[in-house]
DNA sequence: TTTACATATCATAGAATCATGATATCATTA
DNA sequence: TAATGATATCATGATTCTATGATATGTAAA
């Protein structure tokens, strides 16, 4: 017999879930423990993740939609960072979970 | 100039991925919601997300293989429970972004 | 203006995910 | 054993995601 319902609104979990979707990639979550640190740029973050510069400007777009990231063009370069707090749980969470 | 470099394992990075992204549905959310609160079986958690006992039973599934949940057998029944507290970590979190 | 560098976008093919309906398995009761 | 209830599995088509290579756009310096 269950006793305690749902209380999250379900409006919510959505959007929080397709927050995590983001979130659930190996890169990105690479990309998400750099840019906790500071500004990064593309080529920057291309090379720390030893991937092509295609693939990492389309995951850090795909953030940045997600408004998970912000970004800032510096002369030819564009600097990202994230600021958002619920980023920081996640990373501080798996930190944790690996020691 | 990079400052600090990347210190959370590639192999962790790679299975909190797939937890997250095992968690990255709303329908799996809520279901970790309420079995975080106790043990429900299928037909229960199939009435309370208002959804198709197959449905229900095939993300339980996923969640179950990705070690998220326990399930236990009592007869006819299979009862479900949310035993992760990684879990706790994100529904509390999703809780304190909703107010 | 031309060149070079940095970033974003596009098209694409392969893989993964999702909801659905049907069916199979398992356990209990008649 | 037969019937019923509870759960799991399967096949399917539709959608979404991913990595790749090519190309376009934007900025600064020669």
């Amino acid at each position: 017999m269950p006793k305690n319902k749902a209380t999250i609104p379900q409006e919510t979990l959505e959007h929080c879930a397709s927050a995590l979707k983001v979130l659930a990639h190996p890169i990105r979550l690479r990309l998400v423990e750099i840019l906790l640190e500071g500004r990064w740029s593309v080529t920057q973050l291309a090379a720390a993740a030893g991937k092509p510069q295609a693939e990492i400007s389309q995951h850090l777009g795909k953030m940045k939609a997600a408004r998970l990231l912000t970004a800032e063009r510096d002369g030819k370069e564009v600097y990202y960072s994230c600021l958002d707090p619920a980023c920081a749980t996640i990373i501080n969470c798996i930190r944790k979970h690996c020691s």
